[in-house]
DNA sequence: ACTTAATCATGAGATATATTCATATATGAT
DNA sequence: ATCATATATGAATATATCTCATGATTAAGT
C-alpha cells in the first residue's frame, strides 16, 4: 500500500513547497506525482493534503506520514549505501559529520592516513546539518560526530580524540607581538576574527572574556581561513585557532602566536558515535587511527 | 531499488526459512519471490543469501538489510495503523503491552471504562513479545508498555499508574488460614503457586523469601489465574496475588488472603512509553483516566 | 474585467514492473 | 535410483507507473 516511492514523493513534496518542483527533484513528471498522490489518498481513504488555492498544504494525517518518511528514508539510505559499499568489495560507508571550524581542519589532516589505512571503507564528510550534529547522529545521517562540544546524552558513545591550546594569532608587527602571553585586558581593542558560529560556542569568550567580564572591540565573523589569516596579517583583527593549526601558518606568513592567559587555552575534540555501533570494526578503528595520528603537540 | 516489498520479503523469509512458505505467507508464487531476490541482487550487485543444498542463508550483507527491515517495517506499520484509524474517524491507535499477569488483568479492568472514554481512539493489547517489552517500544511494537518493573533508560517516559499490596492467597481450611501476617519461615513448608515467569520476577522471592534466605518447599508455575485458585481452594498450594485481584476471588471462593509481613509486600504498576510520544492527546489521556479509574485498595 | 503565467488534475496510451504458470534443475533422505 | 521438496527460469499475462496532452483553477498584473 503505502511504498517507498510515496514517502520519497511527501518528503520532496514538502521540501519543495509545490508538485511541479518536487517533480523535477525526483525526475518524474508532475502528473506522475499528482496520480501518485490521489492513489494514495484514494487508497487509505482519507485527504493527506488540503488544496489551497494552487498550494498544497499538509493535513494532520499527512503530517504523520511525513514524519515517517523523515524517519525511515535515512536509515534506508544508509542501508543502501553500506550494501553498494559492500558491493565494491568495501567494509562499509562511514559517514563523519564536523561541526566546527576545527574539527574540519583537523579531519582533513586525518583522513589521508585514515583512507590508507583503511582502504575497505568509504568515506563521506558532511559540515551541514538539518538540525543539530546529535541529531544527525541518531537520526542516521551520519555515523560519527566530530566535535568540541561534549554532550552527555542517553545511547551515545563519547570519545576524546585530541587535546590542544587555542593560540591567538596576530600579525608580527602587531602591538601585541611582543607578549608571550595574554591577559583578557590585552583584547579590549581588538577586532576579533572568528568562524560564524554561535558566541556562546567560542571558547575564547565563554572561559577567557567572559569570566574577566571584558569584551573585544569588534567580533568579526569570517567564513574561510585562508581570509582570516589575510586579514591577521594585515592586521585587520586577530584570531584564535588551535596550536597545531596556527603552527603550520607560521611558517609561511608573517604572523606569531601568543598564549591564551597563563595556564593557557585548552581544547578537547571527541568523537561521538551511536552506542550500538560501537562494535563495528571499521569505526572502532577510525578511533583508534585517529588517536594515534593526530598527534599535536 | 530497495522497496518495502523487498523488505517485506526478506524478513518473510527469515520468519519462514523457505522461499516456499515465505511465498505463503505472502500470498505471492514461489517464483515471484525467486524473481524479486534475484532482480535485487543484481540491482544491488552482491549476494544477499548464500544457497545451501535447498536452503538460503543470509550473507552478512542479507542481514544488514534484515536488520533495516525489522527496524523499518514496524514503524511503518504502526503508521499505517493510525492513517487507518483517522481514515474511520478516530484519533488513532493505541498498543498497550503488559508484561506481566496482573498487569493484564488489571488492563481488563480498566479498559472498559477507557474504551468507553475515549471511544476515537483504537486500542490494542499485546502480551507477546519478540524481545522484552522494552525492546518493543522502541522498535515501534508498542505505544505504552503496563509493567512493574521500573526501567531508567532513556528517551522513555515514565508514570506510576497504582501503588498496591500484594498478599498471599490460602483456602480457609488451610493450617495458615488463622494467620493475619505470615513471615518467610511460614512458608517453609508450602507449595508455591507463581505465573510462568523468570524468577527473578517474582517480588514474593526477590523482596520476602530471599532476604530470610528461604526457599519455600515447591514453585509450582502455572499459567491461568482460574487454574491457580482451583488448586490454592483445593490446598496444592497458595499463591501470591494483588489485593484488590485477591478480593474478588474471596467473594466467590473459599479462600482467605493474608497479608505479607509486618509492612505488607507493595507492588506498583507503570506506565512506560516513549519520550516523544507524551504529548500525543490520547497518550495523556490514557494514562490520566488509568490513574483515576484504578483505584485499588 | 481581462490576460497571463503558474499551479494541480485527469484521461488515454505507452512503458516498465511484477506475478503467475509451467517446467527445469538441484538436493537430501530412504 | 527414486521420491519428495527445494529453488530457478522463460514466456505470457497482469498490474502499476509514467508521460503526454490538455483541462481546470488560481493569483497577480494590467
Amino acid at each position: 500500500m503505502i511504498s517507498l516511492k510515496h514517502l520519497k514523493i511527501i518528503q520532496a513534496l514538502h521540501e519543495n513547497s509545490t508538485l511541479t518542483r518536487a517533480a523535477n527533484v525526483l525526475h518524474l513528471s508532475q502528473s506522475a506525482l499528482s496520480h501518485q498522490i490521489r492513489y494514495l489518498e484514494e487508497k487509505l481513504g482519507i485527504t493527506l493534503w488540503e488544496r489551497e488555492g494552487r498550494n498544497l498544504r499538509l493535513t494532520k494525517a499527512g503530517e504523520l506520514l511525513l514524519q515517517t518518511a523523515q524517519q525511515l528514508l535515512p536509515i534506508l539510505e544508509q542501508t543502501e549505501k553500506t550494501l553498494k559499499a559492500y558491493a565494491q568489495g568495501r567494509q562499509g560507508i562511514l559517514r563523519i559529520g564536523v561541526e566546527c571550524y576545527p574539527c574540519y581542519e583537523w579531519l582533513t589532516k586525518v583522513i589521508g592516513v585514515f583512507l590508507q589505512k583503511m582502504p575497505n571503507v568509504e568515506v563521506e564528510i558532511i559540515n551541514k546539518f538539518q538540525f543539530s550534529g546529535h541529531e544527525g547522529l541518531l537520526n542516521y545521517h551520519i555515523d560519527i560526530l566530530i566535535t568540541p562540544d561534549r554532550e552527555r546524552k542517553a545511547d551515545i558513545h563519547i570519545e576524546t580524540l585530541a587535546q590542544y591550546n587555542l593560540v591567538l594569532l596576530v600579525a608580527n608587527e602587531h602591538s601585541l607581538a611582543h607578549k608571550t602571553i595574554i591577559t583578557p585586558k590585552d583584547l579590549t581593542n581588538e577586532t576579533l576574527l572568528t568562524f560564524p558560529v554561535p558566541l556562546e560556542r567560542l571558547d575564547i569568550l565563554t572561559q577567557f572574556l567572559n569570566p574577566a567580564h571584558i569584551k573585544p572591540k569588534h567580533i568579526k565573523k569570517i567564513e574561510s581561513i585562508e581570509l582570516m589569516l589575510q586579514m591577521t596579517m594585515l592586521e585587520r583583527g586577530v584570531c584564535i585557532l588551535p596550536e597545531w593549526l596556527a603552527n603550520e601558518f607560521i611558517k609561511k606568513m608573517p604572523v606569531k602566536k601568543i598564549q591564551i592567559g597563563v595556564e593557557g587555552l585548552s581544547q578537547k575534540l571527541f568523537a561521538i558515535l551511536r552506542k550500538q555501533d560501537r562494535e563495528i570494526n571499521y569505526i572502532q578503528r577510525f578511533v583508534k587511527i585517529s588517536k594515534e595520528v593526530v598527534n599535536v603537540p
